[in-house]
DNA sequence: TATGAATGAGCGTTCATTCAT
DNA sequence: AATGAATGAACGCTCATTCAT
């Protein structure tokens, strides 16, 4: 009847989590040995296995906390709103916020090697992925949606394939900061985000949608 | 009897290189074994070792021709242009057409190997890709300045940001069409992104650059 | 309070030999891990090693109890003698309804991972089991040799080649009932044992012994 | 084009073979590492993958051996015969002078091994060992039968009970050997067997089957 | 030049054993 | 006495690379 509590064992899986993260976003998934993982963790090799039955679970628990950070990031933003087209802009702040944040290079880095687990390996990993990504496209359509209810973004545009944009537009900037770190200026490049969602808004003859 | 060509040589390189990328983009470089390569290049395991000097070696060189590919692709589409505005167009025309081709699943996760190589490996790839990038940015940059100074975009908007902006977008519909294949239509994208562009043009009472 | 009676740590012990020999002869002995046994012992893994200090040592007690219960088999069955031929066909029929009894194939097999064992690494096993057996056949020839003495066995055999010769039987059919499971009659053979017993018995013209 | 000739392959996989049986038999399946073959066979350690895709295939190969080697005597020696007692007497001489063969000990236990493995894991090796007892079984009945026919043998006798018996008398023979080693005289066992085989003649008043 | 057998370091994983609680 | 988390050596197996032919 040794005490050994929930919190502990969580507290472990944590270091190990946290260590994983930290390798894999720097090494690669391929490239960290589970040896690596169990001493950046304060472990030997073997005790990993009693937290986590493999590497591949392992790396499943790693992606799923990239899920989550994603998929929760965009709701609180969505949820801070005052007009449709305000709360778009706060989204946008918010999820542009974290090319600020310490390690954004490792998180977005997990975040790529994570999307070519799931294309590849995990499967079940992928229609997560997917599933969130669709959440994101679909709140962030709801949102234009209203605005263009609002008046405040013109109805010839297509709200689904907006919203797919503004994703892309976030995915894309992480994806230049990894390359380009520095040379990039992602407030810059929000910046133009936004003004052109403004300029989206309905004039008065309704030329909107020509292309 | 040294009858072996330079063309010879390279003809092999080209197998090599060939049969590598198409391992890598689908089973990953880590997942791929020299082995499989050889054996997709008809070739012997040792064979390969004559023409690139490691399994290092042979990615950069992959990662060399995903480079080039993608930086020949924007010079072309830049260069068939008329207005500046309709070339940036053109630009994007033929950007989004790779999401249709053949195997464009394959080409987009290879980039994205390249990517990650390129961030951690293989610093040299990494300077290289940075150039291509800042190469593009420059050129998307200039045909904006060219539309500015037709009066075709608002003398408002950052022109190297707007760049950015339209790279990442291209970037961010590769990444989204990795993960959601079908669910996302990139041609739709790609009006809204034209859609936009055109919102950027000068208004009467100059207002544009207000955010 | 230390109240831990001879009693209580023997009934432990009992809990891990049973525990183990099921383990040992379902999963063989390398294919079992002191986890297993433990749990199976609804025991913790550490505990085991306060009643055994190793896995050999506890597989050295199994095959023990192995060997005593064979010794035990055959010492009942020849006690409850009538006259010497009787006892030998009591003792045929003792041992050979051990294939009828449930879990006999597990019980073999045992038996043989202990042969196994006691050929290679515990060579003191090999030492019991040694003398064991030729107990058995002592027993036996002993038998025989009253048998002769009582004119039911022609004085041309060799009581001890006899003896072993019955033993070996024994020994051969479990081992087709482990093989061969139900395609083995092992009522039929030990018939046969037994009509050919009692066909050594000595001839009028004393021909026996004539090969 | 290098020149490596089918022979040399065979060649290869018959050191590998030859030196898993010897390690196989001396230390048990469990108890050996690849390693260890691999040296014994002048190898190194991943050259054994090239012949032999996992340890378990090669023990898979190493049992079919046995196999092969057993049927083969068995099917040698029927085939040497004279009057069908003679045959199954010169059956008998030829399965025990195994017994006296150089390294027997290690064929023995190998055996054993072999039956252990296809008692658990090796389910299909399972069946071909089943079907070459059944084999011998059935060949030593047919020799059986004739005798029966022949008048050497008691028509009163189960042929295939008489037939396991015998096939059990050797493999409980090689038992003892292995347990007993020089303790243990086989030939005097074989003779024992000859002679209660020869009693089995059919006697005037046809008495025989009395149980 | 090309082959492919061979190497051997290193991987993910297991498990007998220890020991703080 | 009992627990079970932790250890760490060792296993089966892979594969980039070498080299005799």
């Amino acid at each position: 009847m040794t005490r050994v509590t929930q919190a502990h064992i969580d507290a472990r899986k944590e270091d190990i989590l946290d260590a994983a993260m930290g390798m894999f976003a720097r090494k690669g998934v391929a490239g960290t040995t589970m040896q690596e993982i169990a001493g950046e963790a304060h472990l030997s090799a073997g005790a990993i296995y009693r937290y986590y039955p493999s590497k591949e679970d392992l790396l499943r628990a790693v992606c799923g906390v990239t899920v989550d950070h994603v998929r929760e990031m965009f709701a609180q933003a969505a949820a801070s709103a005052h007009s449709p087209l305000e709360a778009i802009d706060e989204v946008g702040r918010s999820a542009w916020s974290e090319f600020k944040s310490e390690g954004c290079q490792e998180h977005l880095i997990l975040n790529l090697e994570a999307t070519l687990a799931a294309a590849r390996q995990l499967k079940e990993l992928g229609a997560e992925r997917r599933e969130m990504l669709n959440a994101i496209i679909e709140m962030l359509g709801r949102l234009i949606r209203q605005a263009q209810a609002a008046e405040q973004i013109d109805d010839g545009v297509d709200s689904r394939a907006l919203a797919s944009l503004l994703l892309a537009c976030h995915l894309g900037s992480g994806l230049l900061t990894i390359e380009l770190e520095d040379d990039v200026d992602s407030d810059a490049i929000l910046r133009v985000v936004t003004q052109m969602l403004h300029r989206l808004a309905p004039v008065a003859n309704g030329d909107a949608g020509r292309t």
